[in-house]
DNA sequence: GTTAGCACTCAAGAGGCGCGAGTGCTAAAA
DNA sequence: TTTTAGCACTCGCGCCTCTTGAGTGCTAAC
């Protein structure tokens, strides 16, 4: 794959950008009339045909315009691509809708601001305990035979699971339980809360075996889960698209995204934190996203990575918007949640 | 419309109930061949005649067969349909897949094997926090002067907001805090605590006025949301259904159930606690649903209804089985939720 | 009231045709 | 050597027509 030198490149850019907003084949003599590149369409036919050579471009059919290949959508993210400027009265506004809402919603609402401004479908996977440091633990009692375990981190609150006493507790232990717990476990990560540590951090305390039971499963699963809570938003955006005005076409990618192992799928795979990462097409493992792209790049709350934001559409999509759009989502993500 | 006597009435049925499995126009002689009538296809095409004068069926063409008009399948689920028995093994998969799963995915997973089972699109709202009594209030301490407030109540916990503290506020504070609310508010239901009445029943406390706004605020927030959380799944599944292979069809459709304030709507206005509710085609407020329909069953907690679970397809679903699966699902959901 | 018979209608699919966009090739010009 | 003009060629798309067959409504006989 030689590198490309100056026109050559310059088509194949005009092709791609064109071929973005149009959705249609892009013929030579729409080359030549669109951009003065001061030569006849003849030669932007015979760059053309040099450019199919080696893989960048494709023909549907044989008297039809050019399509970009995912080769050629590659070279474009890589070194074509001109990012688009997001009007600051946007920025302003998405970093508003974001900041003015509840904590447990944040996520929720950057991922529609993704999905409306990009026209895609976007995923937010909420910040992976792992990494979290443990503040404190309360066990709140419910009842003499109940308790809500809450475990305060520094990147939020997990609540869940209520435990069972087997035999029952005072509400008087249940605070001292804590209390002794919360001693023990605060200051670390989430991820060093597997059973055998539990067990062996917390010590003592057989009668209450049961309840640190109760809260290695609960971690376990939170953090077994490999993206706790995935939110997706705009999926039907995917149905606007030409690409997919099949059904055929669409119903395994919206099937797809509705299954929360898929989406975990495509955010659990990272990229440098900071950086936003792009799979094209037929790069994607799952064979239902072979036609379409994947922009995402992770967020850190604090100097951590945290979690994902993502944007999903068809390969040909607006990959200068798309990419700033997300850069900005996952910084204006990471600093609200940082906030809080 | 007058009643419908014995044969006309069975005739009915025999179009509908084919129609809602073949997804295509039903003519007179597949009628006959079908069910063992004992009269020629001329007599059928009499009565689907006259069925259609009363309009009950329509013809899409001239020469086509017939299709049920909204008010064929008003009648079909008003008198007609047999409710189709769920196999036990089936139920026994289903109670399990609720009662094994967390109770916040409790929710989730009853969504996701009605979506399953039916092929339809379902949704199902949590329980609406207004008529919960209140348990505890506890405010656990972040820091000097950030607190979280987590509410218990018979039906479950909510936490979420922290509270800043305007002078920081000790641990044993906060403690003694939380146990005077806690004290004033057990007992009454949520939707009793309005700001006022907040004001009223904890009194006192002006050291503490921006606590007590705060939570407030959380209140106010959590019960005017119109129905808290909804999980809708298997929104894909509408891509299936042959009437939606079109996009422009299938597009609002998807938009509109992923639009919370719009799901919202189809949950809130029901229908008496434990029975099941048909919703169909036209009879929805909803432009968009206009080609749907709705079968929803709100669920009870203990004794109060608490939230609605509803499957949504197209007017050519099937009834039987759908409104069968719906109110198990309901019972279901009331008895996993209640036993937490 | 029911049925056989029949003419009629209409959507859907197959086949044929022309249009036009866009190509590749060739030979001349720069 | 590169660029360009010219031209024949290809092929998808839309349009038309024709045929087919399912299904009807009507009428007259049972």
């Amino acid at each position: 794959m030689t590198e490309l030198e100056g026109r050559r490149r310059e088509i194949l850019k005009l092709v791609i950008n064109d071929y973005i907003l149009s959705a249609e084949p892009i013929g030579s003599e729409a080359v030549r009339e669109r951009h003065r590149l001061g030569v006849s369409s003849a030669t932007v036919r015979n760059e053309m045909a040099v450019l199919e050579e080696l893989g960048y471009l494709h023909q549907p059919h044989h008297s039809a315009g050019r399509v970009p290949t995912d080769q050629g959508y590659r070279l474009y993210v890589d070194s074509l691509v001109e990012t688009e400027q997001i009007p600051p009265a946007e920025r302003a506004r998405i970093r508003r809708t974001i900041a003015g809402a509840e904590l447990d919603r944040v996520i929720e609402e950057a991922a529609r601001a993704l999905a409306m401004v990009t026209e895609c479908a976007s995923l937010v996977a909420a910040p992976r305990p792992g990494r979290q440091v443990v503040r404190h633990l309360h066990l709140i009692p419910l009842g003499p035979r109940q308790a809500l375990i809450v475990i305060v981190t520094d990147a939020g609150v997990f609540e869940g699971k209520t435990v069972e006493f087997d035999p029952p507790v005072s509400p008087e232990e249940c605070d001292r339980l804590s209390q002794e717990i919360s001693r023990r476990i605060a200051g670390r990560p989430l991820s060093d809360l597997t059973d055998g540590m539990l067990d062996r951090i917390i010590g003592e305390a057989t009668l209450y075996t049961r309840v640190v039971d109760q809260i290695g499963r609960l971690l376990r699963e939170r953090i077994l889960r490999p993206s706790a809570r995935v939110h997706a938003e705009g999926t039907a955006n995917i149905l606007k698209q030409p690409e997919f005005q099949d059904v055929r076409r669409a119903q395994p990618v919206l099937s797809a995204l509705e299954r929360e192992e898929v989406v975990a799928e495509f955010l659990t795979e990272d990229s440098d934190p900071g950086e936003v990462c792009v799979t094209i097409g037929m790069e994607n493992r799952r064979e239902e996203m072979r036609e379409c792209s994947i922009v995402s790049a992770s967020y850190r709350v604090g100097d951590r990575p945290a979690g994902v934001v993502a944007a999903i559409g068809p390969t040909r999509m607006r990959y200068g918007k798309v990419i700033t759009l997300v850069r900005f989502l996952a910084d204006a993500l990471g600093e609200a949640l940082g906030r809080a």
